[in-house]
RNA sequence: GGGGGUGUAGCUCAGCUGGUUAGAGCGCCGGCCUGUCACGCCGGAGGUCGCGGGUUCGAGCCCCGUCACUCCCGCCA
């Protein structure tokens, strides 16, 4: 028997009693003639103390830090005014009677105890199974298991039915770079690992599966970002059969409100029923498919204003194309030196817009670089247009049509943080619906779909064949919480000939989507309910909620962002033996060649 | 594939305009200490300044190249 209790379990009532604890050496406290030892489990941490003439302490005394040891004795209840209120444990300690070291530790890449502190990623990483240990990290690991558990009690309730999807699946044409998987059996061919159960999760409505969930594993061979690991993640991947497009939003949205009110630690979540943008509406108001709400600041096209205006610079590149977004702040200017401003430029320069013009209203008059150029009038209307009656400041920016949306979405995120006006201690969700159904590629000129191409395009076959393909919109959605995607979702086609069509109009021949997408055709011929559905991701829910800089740490073991593992050494070399069995050769380029 | 940032002791970092022997805190090793809880005090060891080249009387610092990590763009139906 290694322990009678865990570092976490006593308390008062068991003063007096003999126990064992079983943990890792937190932290030492050696007095000489007196050592505190505070041991640690995966349940909390519990402080012994020996005195110098007990045998155990020679021992206890050169053991390092994070060794494993067994330690018994008996429990005593601490005096007033040595208890400590910060720990669960902390009015008792165990008097060592005996120790055991059960596994020695080396000197420590990195201290575990230090709250708050930050240490380099390949360090931690490497070290994954030490970083773990810390607090913070550990915790993470806890906060995730009860999610999960927390989404699935609520979908079962919802009435969801849980169904694993294969790993080993059919390479998908569309979408990321798959990961793939040689065949053993079927020399040359290759198993893919699933983008998403996408295909699997549409079959099982087919399958008279009514609704469906699963904690899904997801691969995509793409670089990572902070909010996107490489490699892996998990969705909460869910369908149902026989909705519209608001009835998938109107299931979900209680759940993931409930989910971030209980695990949100008193930050207020937004009310049922989250708004509802257009997407158009959203890069309109915001400049971004995912807009963080938090954030007060709206953008208003004031191109009218600069058109053969006085301010020349504007003026040309409006008559150009450009066109000029006004971001309005509302503030007191004597709290904001030119110094501000111009660090404000220079970065709008580094992200390679031309700079930041601004005019600063006080109550009565405007001032700043471009004033100067506009009319009373027309600071007037800019006044009205942007909503800023009293003193403040409005931006501009101008761009070329393609990016100004997208450039005034930069800088409206910038002047949120830059101001302070970014609401704390809130989830602010809402849903991006109305996505165009395509898009113009900018290099080809060819029409391609702009997202999922199993969404059904709204107004059906009928304005497939009439409309113009760039004005057709899909029933798609994501849902945004304070500026992250958590996910995407559609009502799917489940038509075989508005397929057909859809895919036509992207330059798909009929013969190439039945070789494609034959199953899923298949499937459609043999009656197919209307469903839809969504896939919120796990890893950013849990990143959201603790706060999180990056997605890995949240995640137990995660690649670092070339997608190796420097812990266990994936992706590895294989023996030229078990090469040969699957058929396979190596051929490296030439000139980079291989690590 | 492209751009930015970082790289100095086991860890976190400082190091001025290029100037003598590269510093601090934590950790480690040794000593002292019976009520601490981030214990305290004294002492010590520990450095290819990522790597290679260049400029210079002299480079941690400047230049060129390269590698690693990280953030962003592309990419992510």
């Amino acid at each position: 028997m290694y322990r009678t209790h865990t570092c976490g379990a006593l308390r008062i009532a068991h003063t007096g009693k003999q126990v064992q604890l079983a943990g890792w050496v937190y932290r030492k406290r050696d007095h000489g003639n007196l050592l505190f030892i505070d041991l640690r489990d995966h349940y909390g941490v519990t402080q012994c103390v020996v005195e110098k003439e007990r045998p155990s302490f020679e021992l206890l005394s050169t053991v390092r830090l994070e060794s494993v040891v067994t330690l018994s004795g008996h429990v005593a209840q601490r005096a007033q005014h040595v208890v400590n209120t910060k720990i669960p444990t902390g009015e008792i300690e165990l008097v060592i009677a005996n120790a055991a070291v059960l596994s020695a530790a080396e000197t420590l890449p990195f201290p575990i105890t230090e709250e708050g502190a930050t240490y380099p990623e390949e360090t931690r990483l490497k070290y994954r199974f030490l970083d773990l240990r810390r607090e913070e990290v550990h915790q993470n690991l806890v906060l995730r298991a009860e999610v999960i558990k927390f989404l699935r009690d609520e979908m079962q309730r919802a009435g969801f039915l849980e169904v694993q999807t294969p790993i080993l699946a059919a390479s998908s044409p569309e979408g990321a770079r798959d990961f793939l998987v040689p065949s053993r059996l079927h020399p040359g061919k290759f198993y893919a690992l699933p983008q998403a159960p996408q295909q699997f999760k549409q079959l099982l409505m087919v399958s008279g599966v009514d609704r469906y969930f699963q904690i899904a594993p997801c691969f995509r061979d793409e670089d990572s970002r902070a909010d996107r690991s490489p490699g892996e993640f998990y969705q909460l991947d869910m369908e149902m059969a026989f909705v519209s497009q608001e009835d998938v939003l109107a299931t979900l949205e209680p759940i993931l409100r409930r989910t971030f009110e209980t695990f949100g630690q008193g930050r207020s979540v937004t009310d049922t029923p989250f708004p509802r943008l257009t997407f158009e509406e959203a890069m309109r108001t915001y400049g971004s498919d995912k807009p963080d709400l938090r954030n007060p600041l709206k953008l208003t096209d004031v191109t009218e204003l600069f058109k053969g205006g006085a301010f020349t610079l504007f003026a040309r590149a409006v008559e150009t194309g450009a066109r000029v977004q006004a971001i309005a702040v509302s503030c007191y200017l004597d709290r904001y030196p030119r110094s501000f401003f111009d660090s404000l430029n220079n970065w709008a320069r580094a992200e390679g817009m031309g700079g930041l013009a601004y005019i600063l209203f006080s109550e009565i008059e405007a001032k700043g670089p471009i004033s100067k150029f506009l009319s009373s009038a027309d600071q007037a209307r800019l006044r009205e247009q942007t909503g800023l009656p009293g003193a403040g400041v409005v931006f501009f920016v101008c761009a070329p049509e393609k990016c100004s949306l997208k450039n005034a979405g930069i800088v409206r995120k910038r002047l949120g943080e830059a101001f302070g006006l970014v609401e704390k201690d809130t989830f602010r969700f809402c849903w991006i619906v109305d996505f165009p159904m395509y898009e113009l590629d900018e290099l080809t000129g060819k029409i391609v779909f702009s997202h999922n191409p199993f969404s059904m395009p709204q107004g059906g076959l009928e304005d497939l064949e009439k409309q113009d393909p760039l004005a057709i919109k899909a029933y798609q959605y994501d849902i945004v919480c304070n500026g992250v995607e958590l996910s995407s979702g559609a009502i799917r086609n489940h038509l075989p000939e508005v397929m057909f069509k859809a895919f036509a109009i992207a330059g798909y021949e009929r013969e190439e989507v039945e070789t494609r997408f034959g199953g899923m055709l298949r499937a459609f011929r043999y009656g197919a309910p209307p469903h839809g559905g969504c896939a919120p991701g796990i890893d950013r829910m849990i990143m959201l909620l603790r706060d999180a800089a990056n997605l890995r740490e949240v995640v137990a073991f995660p690649l670092n962002q070339q997608a190796e593992d420097v812990m266990m050494g994936a992706p590895t070399k294989i023996p030229e033996t078990h090469l040969k069995e699957l058929n396979i050769a190596i051929r490296l380029p030439v000139v980079s060649g291989g690590k």
